[in-house]
DNA sequence: CTGTTAGCGCGTTCAC
DNA sequence: GTGAACGCGCTAACAG
């Protein structure tokens, strides 16, 4: 009985189901529609029974084609390896749901390359809109997307000269807060600590922030450490080197453990985890009680760890990134829009006194 | 500048192109799959050049729709959050990429009936294929896919009464390994810990290779704790009673700092996690110094833990699972295979002696 | 209420 | 070498 083109006993069509149930494809399309109140009850029974009989499932790619619409929306990733990634892609999944689309989600793998495959390959199957969370793509690589072409809307950072909405943290607020909550528990010597932010928004808004909230304490002294993550070898020396100053800094003080002066400020939870990997590699498991850590991100094993966090409110960041492409694809004509969420204050042991 | 978000001032079709290449369509068609040899140089520049000029890019679904291939596998996730399954993905995307395909990502939420929904939509998409680590799917959910249907390979586990080809971790291998590395460490109270598993082939066989290797250590008890992660209060509260039955284990040794007789063993990252964090939070930063754990699934968090695990080779898992979905696909007739790799031991501090 | 007709964008014979 | 015509599975007028 095998028949050797195995697999696919070709799936039954429109018209499969036509010529079962002894009618027109117009019909079953109608039945397919909703356009229920228009079939007699009689004929819409035998549609059914056809339709089950056959297994039959609509062809979304033809029926996209006809349309011009397929309900695809197109997702581009950084980095899924980032916990924040998988949140955001939680509310954009919830979003999709409640509104009908399907996500296409791309995995950029931190490659600009891909990036722009990626974008590329969603152009290619006509997806209706596209949400964007990259870290290379620029402005040209973009302007099929954002100008003239579909619609798009980008998460957590912007991108230079291409007007979009958007949606994402609140970095100056969220910098502020993690700033004030350092200084006020009696932290005096804060290193932010960032990847190379010239070329990512929210990387150098939270930096920018940070030197701002100095400003309105002088009594403590801060500065900025740039982290390059991708880069095992580079990574380890600047490590090194950071360890050196870290010393250095609290040798000068009091080694009591009450005397902790200075706290490391990660820009994000990738950073975070990678200083406190190091940290505890070198110092062993009592390492916070050299130096404090604070992050924005607040990934699963902080709470483990018991590092004070600015949690970002990642799933309303993929819900609203949802939306506000809905409105787009349904024609909303107004200029770019910001949505900026708030972070919230996740204290714990890191930062006590 | 800049019109806001112009509508769609649709993209250039192929007839399009070949208008203004003053030729035909399927000049057009031949030159996009590379039958460039059967073209006049000529008319090749001209067709570049018309390309170029209406930024043309063929449409992959009414490619497809022609073809009956459209390039496009289906990849159903029950859970993103469990780093395992990224690591995967990353492994699938990569072979994805290799291989000319394109993932359809579904992410299930650990939802059994948005499995069935996504496995509906993927077949509704006509995906060539389907990669499935779902938790709920049962045989018949996947009846329309495994049997007759499209091809499908799972990953990390099998279904009940679904022949299919399958790839994942060499369980038995894993855990006999583990254990031995316990006993060796001197540890002869060993507590299996794992999600319910009667549904879950791999975490059954985990449980029953626990179980069969401790035959072969006599001196050295074992048992298994079954914890839900999924419903909170119901995780509290095992976690609770797990606790006084270790105060127990524990109290009734000696209290010295080298003599930890009790090892906790994950039978995964997620249960770890829970374990870890419990324990953290009940007994502090020294927790450790209580009990032992291991765990199988070695996520970013546990070298900063000092777990001792057992790394998947999940890169390697996704991409055989591809791989073999793409012999399918090839029209490969050999019946069911299972593709079995070993874990590797990460030995750290967490087992020390 | 229902069937007929004409494409959607593209690939593929099959003639020229 | 090249192009016209047909059809993939489906929807949208347009009749009946």
């Amino acid at each position: 009985m095998s028949t050797p083109t195995s697999g696919a006993p070709r799936r039954a069509t429109i018209s499969d189901v036509a010529r079962e149930a002894g009618t027109g494809k117009t019909s079953i399309s109608r039945y397919l529609n909703g356009e229920l109140s228009v079939l007699s009850p009689q004929l819409r029974a035998r549609i059914e029974a056809a339709i089950e009989r056959l297994d039959y499932q609509p062809n979304q790619m033809a029926r996209g084609l006809k349309r011009g619409r397929n309900r695809l929306i197109g997702m581009l990733v950084a980095d899924l390896t980032n916990p924040y990634s998988v949140e955001v892609l939680q509310g954009v999944e919830a979003a999709c749901h409640a509104l009908g689309y399907m996500p296409l989600i791309c995995h950029a793998a931190n490659e600009v390359d891909m990036e722009r495959r990626f974008l590329q390959l969603l152009t290619t199957y006509r997806v209706e809109g596209v949400i964007v969370n990259a870290l290379g793509v620029s402005e040209e690589t973009l302007r099929p997307v954002g100008g003239g072409g579909i619609p798009a809307v980008l998460v957590d950072r912007s991108v230079d000269g291409l007007v979009t909405d958007m949606v994402g943290l609140d970095n100056e607020g969220a910098t502020m807060l993690a700033t004030r909550h350092l200084v006020e528990r009696g932290f005096d010597r804060l290193w932010f600590v960032v990847q190379p932010f010239e070329h990512i928004s929210s990387r150098r808004q939270r930096e920018a922030a940070f030197r701002q909230a100095l400003k309105q304490y002088p009594q403590v002294s801060g500065r900025t450490v740039v982290l390059e993550l991708g880069d095992a070898d580079e990574l380890a020396q600047t490590l090194n080197a950071l360890d050196a100053e870290l010393d250095a800094a609290i040798g000068a003080q009091a080694p009591g453990e009450g005397a902790r002066h200075v706290a490391l400020f990660a820009a994000n939870g990738p950073v975070a985890l990678a200083l406190a990997r190091h940290l505890h590699q070198r110092h062993g498991p009592d390492w916070q009680k050299r130096v404090a850590l604070l992050s924005i991100d607040d990934p699963e094993w902080a709470e483990l760890a018991g590092i004070t966090t600015i949690r970002q409110p990642t799933y309303d960041i993929g819900y609203r990134a949802v939306e506000f492409l809905h409105q787009r694809i349904d024609g909303e004509q107004s200029s770019a829009r910001d949505c900026l969420l708030p972070g919230e204050l996740i204290e714990r042991a890191s930062t006590a006194r």
